[in-house]
DNA sequence: GTGTGAGTTGAAGTGGACTTCAACTCAAGG
DNA sequence: CCTTGAGTTGAAGTCCACTTCAACTCACAC
């Protein structure tokens, strides 16, 4: 019933590197029983856990945040498929916000290659929510990651 | 004509902070003129590269591969429009390929909802290429980040 | 029992992309 | 002229996600 992975098990199932695995249990993402030699032993529902960070990276969380979410999960019993679906679909709007940008990014691309303009002079990269136009002329840049600089303006050329 | 920005111009217009400007210029990223009291003075088409770089790491290419494709500008003169389509171009397909991949973990999670599976268990998330039914029985994750490990395998539960 | 490959630890190192700091110098308005 | 905000430098620091290392110990097939 117990059917304990060890850590190269854990490994090569999922793809992740024991130093990771270890590096992810000092922070609190998945844990490990241990046997009497002081072994890492983990359940197959940590399996399930590793396969949720992995995910998760992919869509651009931080481990940090993807540590509040396994918080979330109950305790006493082994997460139930709805417990992983409320986890999953949690991401879904970063996911379909992050997909939205690159699409967008590439449609504008598409248009600025087409025209030679690259320099978002005109194009709507400038302006990542369209409702900038009031502030002063011209240009404003994507910013891809935290930025807190409201104050660009002016065109390029 | 000339008509020079100085890095806190430069910085306001482009989102770019200043310390992040001189470390690009460190890159060879961008450059700039000095004044007679050693100022950094920007080329407005300095815009146009920081635009691209910008525009670049959105697609999620590092800066060194940002710096050898400006290396291929021509540096007599300033870059055309043709040479700034033909660079974003060439991150068409990254930004083609980066799309594709978080559509389909979004499919596939949207799935992983539907069944609570989320173990990535049935689901394509498994195999990233389609093509790895072969290699064993079971389950494999999708690998974001490079990972040298072919050798995963077997069921979740 | 022994050899070997797998596992253990804490500390330190890596790489990417910057930021911060201290100690200065410049540039421009009043 | 003088003040003040903007700019300069190199060195060091930060954050994230790990990896590497040395020095050991375990587990297990033979």
């Amino acid at each position: 019933m117990p059917d304990l992975l060890t850590i190269g098990e854990l490994s090569a199932r999922s793809g992740v590197a024991p130093s990771a695995l270890r590096y992810y249990e000092r922070l609190g993402l998945i844990r490990a029983d241990r046997t009497g030699g002081n072994q890492r032993r983990y359940a197959r529902a940590e399996l399930r856990r590793v396969a949720f960070i992995r995910i998760s990276q992919q869509v651009g969380v931080s481990l940090d945040e993807i540590r509040e979410a396994l918080d979330s999960l109950p305790e006493a019993r082994t997460p139930s498929p709805q417990d992983w679906a409320r986890l999953s679909a949690s991401w879904r709007s970063r996911l379909d916000e992050r997909i939205r940008l690159l699409s967008r990014l590439r449609d504008d691309l598409d248009g600025c290659i087409g025209c030679g303009c690259l320099s978002l002079q005109r194009c709507t990269l400038n302006n990542p929510e369209d409702t900038l136009a009031g502030e002063g002329p011209g240009a404003r840049l994507v910013l891809p990651r935290p930025t807190d600089d409201p104050t660009l303006a002016s065109s390029l050329n």
